[in-house]
DNA sequence: TTATATATACAAACGTGAATGTATGTATAC
DNA sequence: GTATACATACATTCACGTTTGTATATATAA
């Protein structure tokens, strides 16, 4: 059988792309062959060379799906929510972000491999620049709500919009490998929220 | 030319994991082939197995010679460091990881390997574990800190030590994989120290 | 509307290089 | 003399990229 419909290609490239996710979650990119992963598909390795040049090729169109809700939720979160206190918002974002790991499968699973399942070298290099295209993103947003708590005299005298807002980064990039690593979920999957309270509260002028 | 010498030996060992570290890093561990690794280190493979059973065996053999300065370092500065402020010694011991980083060279390509250039899967997740404990006994000494600095009247009113040690972590966690990735220098690495003292003194009662 | 041509969406087979592990050879320190 | 510290040679497997085959969806023409 070959030659399906279109909507029947399109099925079998998100597969493909589905099947490229577990495998390399199970066996890190490198270690995952093209063979491995479309026996994951139920296809043949004529199929993916039809849809995707090479397995970088098909690891950034892994990659492509799962970018946008993260920005989405950055987006929504920091500037709108709680105008009176921007906080709140920072401490909203970073709640949302891990409840898109706990609840989104297809979202945790991407955030793994990145972390931990892949080498950022050669044609993965590319990957590098793209995480830290978004890490920028999200630390100009974040020094903009600092400012804007800033203005309003709800941090600590003497506070560095900008200091904090690369703290938080900092703690929100840790906080993320840390949830990702922690599988037994011993050390701070249930504590994660009020960690991050802690993280906020820190910030205020004291009370 | 064959059987040398003890201290010959010895030095070929060397020789081969200091290549190993070089190749590891610019082709990450999965890229890298033991005969990449022989010719760099300017020896065969017959030489690699001679000394190491096999890839995971190098590596690991390569990762034993810098876990040990670093859990001295925070030995060095945790406790001892400013018996009258513990914050100062808890400073201090991020600091000089820094240091490290910079002055270290064989510490920092093998935080760069540990980093970004190896899968955390098969034989290679021991190493997860191994990060994990070491990184375990970091919070434990940084809650240790915190709840002499706590006794001492030092911090925040409603301060919780394993909160603010967990906080620490995770920002320490951070600064040195943006550290580590951050090549240009353009982002954190001029504002690194101004970055650890404003994270401490965000933790002190309010002057 | 139907017949036909063509591009599509794969499966299957092929050739190649690379990496691994092992087996063997060998000169030398002890 | 013998175990050592490698170098060399060998066999095998694996993954990749390409090529070829082919059934069918779809466009086009009549």
């Amino acid at each position: 059988m070959v030659r399906r419909t279109k909507a029947e290609t399109a099925q079998t490239r998100q597969e493909i792309i589905a099947a490229a996710r577990r495998v390399f979650a199970e066996h890190g990119v490198s270690h995952s062959s093209l063979a491995d992963i479309a026996k994951e598909a139920g296809v043949t390795r004529g199929a993916i060379y039809w849809h995707f040049k090479n397995k970088p090729d098909l690891f950034f169109a892994m990659m492509e799906q799962v970018s946008v809700p993260l920005v989405h939720i950055i987006d929504e979160n920091l500037p709108v929510q709680n105008p009176g206190d921007p906080l709140r918002g920072i401490q909203s974002s970073m709640v949302e972000i891990l409840r898109l790991l706990r609840e989104d499968e297809v979202a945790r699973t991407t955030f793994e491999i990145v972390n931990s399942k892949c080498e950022y070298v050669n044609e993965f290099s590319r990957l590098d620049s793209r995480v830290t295209r978004t890490g920028c993103a999200y630390i100009q947003k974040l020094t903009g709500a600092y400012g804007d708590a800033h203005r309003k005299g709800l941090l600590r005298p003497g506070a560095d919009p900008e200091q904090y807002a690369l703290d938080s980064y900092l703690f929100m990039k840790g906080l993320i490998n840390l949830w990702l690593a922690d599988i037994e979920g011993s050390i701070i999957r249930d504590k994660a929220e009020a960690l991050i309270e802690s993280h906020i509260s820190m910030r205020y002028t004291s009370a």
